[in-house]
DNA sequence: TGTTAGCACTCCCGGTTAACGAGTGCTAAA
DNA sequence: TTTAGCACTCGTTAACCGGGAGTGCTAACA
């Protein structure tokens, strides 16, 4: 175990480097208020940490640098989450209140607040959209051929999906169908839709309708289009500000890999309640080896929704970071709670 | 007028530049194997190229780069847009063929494949939203406070809309506002529906609705959301490879340009018809001036829709950018045309 | 025994210098 | 009119150097 001393100088070297990007050395470190020792001994300590692998030295003569080890240890046994200021609160409320908001716009306004706040980049994963429940169901035909399937959620998400419509059926039968549909399959997860089409929904419309092959089929490819959760991002240039990124090669690499929605979706994906912290390598991909990603979870009626993030260097303000994604993952629970719960 | 040797020359170096965006100097023109003259002679056109202003020293040792004006005169006056090969343009086809592609995926999938064959940026501008006509309008209640407006496009194109529920209207009366809507509303241009909302539905709507004041209050805010025309983005991070962006900072401030869609949709928007080139500060933007932007726009029934452009180095293969945005800006016009204007 | 002052050492950083090479402009000859 | 030759310019690179920040070690001190 570390010495109360060590804790001591291992917090400060890591308050400063977060703070000055810059290798700090004993001299600076003494120099603290809470610091009544002199630069020897501090040296001496630094030695020691370095020894643990909680310290580096990027070259012999330089300062000292907290280890990826350093910041987990930092992280595991000295966090304690800042409070967020009574301005920042208010603020945040401020931005909620605006207007009313569907569920989508609700998420997205949230990616913004979090990535303006914090200067890093923040990223947001919807709801996998299968967990949510079909409200409604809409076939608006555009010409003879072409129409739009329309899903309502019962969270006011709106998924569309340009299908054609088969040899055969009339917009009277698909009237028809639409109606069956709604009847049949409202509050159903999203997830169920294709099972129940090929069980339950057959029957009927076996029952009901001239062509229903050919109904199965159209609604087949009306739910086919898999979408995963939603990413919103915002703030995606502010790690470029970071001096860590200051090579276009790592920037490219990093901002490739932030366009693939999949791969980030699988990267921050959470499922543990509460705030999830990884450093560097343990986000076990390499673009993201000097990044820290801190995520935390939202959920409606105890179940879990979706992710909220931030993506930043390792150095990163751990501290506040913590402190606001906890805000945000209960202020976000609370506001869905309160805004679409009371419906059911 | 520039003499036919001047052109010759004029176009090695550009040739030459674009390719290595390094200066080319007079030896290496000289060795070309259209270009019959020694080094020496080379020199004096070039000398003289660049006091008429069309190329550049960097510094006074080094070789010449075309200026603005260069690369403008080359563009005026020598460009011949290269033919796309066979591959290229079967390659294009099978991309759009790959399934039935409601009008967005046309146009995003027109982006990918414009990047992908260029290694730019391409940007396409979807159709001004409000340009299309209204085919249905939907009011799908959510809970008893909220609901979510739907609006399908003649084009297929569905926007949706969160509003609340005016106290006293009640479902029934809902249904009533939304048959009146889509008879009276059918095929008018998105542009023009709060006009019409306050011109005559307001007085169907007193008519037959007992609160119709509230119903026009619903209506005008399913009806705000001033949605611009979309804008398309691919191979955003294409243009950190090219050498003149090896600087953060500069990075930095043209991606946050592209995040602005607002910005980047007013640059780029064309209503000429046929291929526009913007060369460095023709672009009239600080941020693009080492950038050229070329667009060509789209259309239906002779009426512009949209655009699709590329965003590259002001060393731009201008001519095989501009075979290829032609080729697209047709192509697109065509494959829309087949697609929705029969169901006219 | 833990702490600290002192000191030699290491290594990065910034500035200077020198050699080099690519390219130019000019002159004079073909 | 073209071209060979040559002096000159200027950016690039490598080598070098001194200063400074920081370290590790040692010895003295409380």
């Amino acid at each position: 175990m570390l010495t109360e001393r060590q804790l001591l100088i291992l917090k400060a070297i890591i308050d400063d480097y977060v703070c000055h990007a810059e290798p700090v050395g004993s001299r600076s470190v003494s120099k603290r208020d809470d610091m009544n020792f002199s630069p020897a001994t501090i040296r001496n300590e630094m030695a020691d940490l370095e020894e643990l692998g909680f310290l580096e030295k990027p070259h012999s003569s330089a300062g000292r640098i907290p280890s990826q080890k350093g910041y987990r240890y930092f992280v595991d046994h000295m966090l304690s989450p800042a409070a967020l200021s009574k301005n920042e609160v208010s603020d945040i409320r401020l931005m909620y209140e605006q207007r009313f908001l569907e569920f989508e716009k609700i998420i997205q306004q949230s990616a913004k607040i979090l990535s303006s706040l914090t200067s890093y980049t923040s990223i947001v994963l919807g709801p996998e959209i299968f967990e949510s429940r079909l409200h409604q169901i809409q076939l608006v035909p555009i010409s003879k051929d072409n129409a739009v399937a329309i899903i309502v959620t019962d969270t006011g998400h709106v998924e569309n999906q340009a299908v054609s419509i088969p040899e055969g059926l009339d917009i009277g039968e698909i009237e028809k169908i639409v109606n069956i549909l709604n009847e049949r399959l409202r509050g159903v997860p999203l997830i169920h839709l294709r099972h129940k089409l090929t069980t339950e929904i057959r029957n009927v419309l076996a029952k009901y309708i001239d062509h229903h092959e050919q109904a199965i089929e159209l609604l087949n490819s009306a739910f086919k289009d898999s979408h995963n959760e939603k990413v919103y991002y915002a703030g995606k240039t502010n790690i470029l500000s970071q001096p860590e990124f200051n090579d276009v090669n790592r920037v490219r690499e990093l901002l490739n890999t932030l366009e693939e929605d999949a791969l980030v979706s699988r990267l921050f994906r959470s499922e543990e309640q509460g705030v999830r912290i990884r450093i560097g390598e343990e986000n076990q991909f390499a673009p993201f080896d000097d990044c820290s990603v801190i995520t935390a979870t939202y959920s409606m009626d105890g179940k879990h929704l979706g992710t909220v993030g931030i993506l930043g260097p390792t150095r990163m303000e751990y501290q506040r970071v913590v402190g606001l994604l906890d805000f945000f993952s209960k202020d976000l629970t609370n506001l869905l709670k309160q805004r679409y719960q009371k419906s059911d």
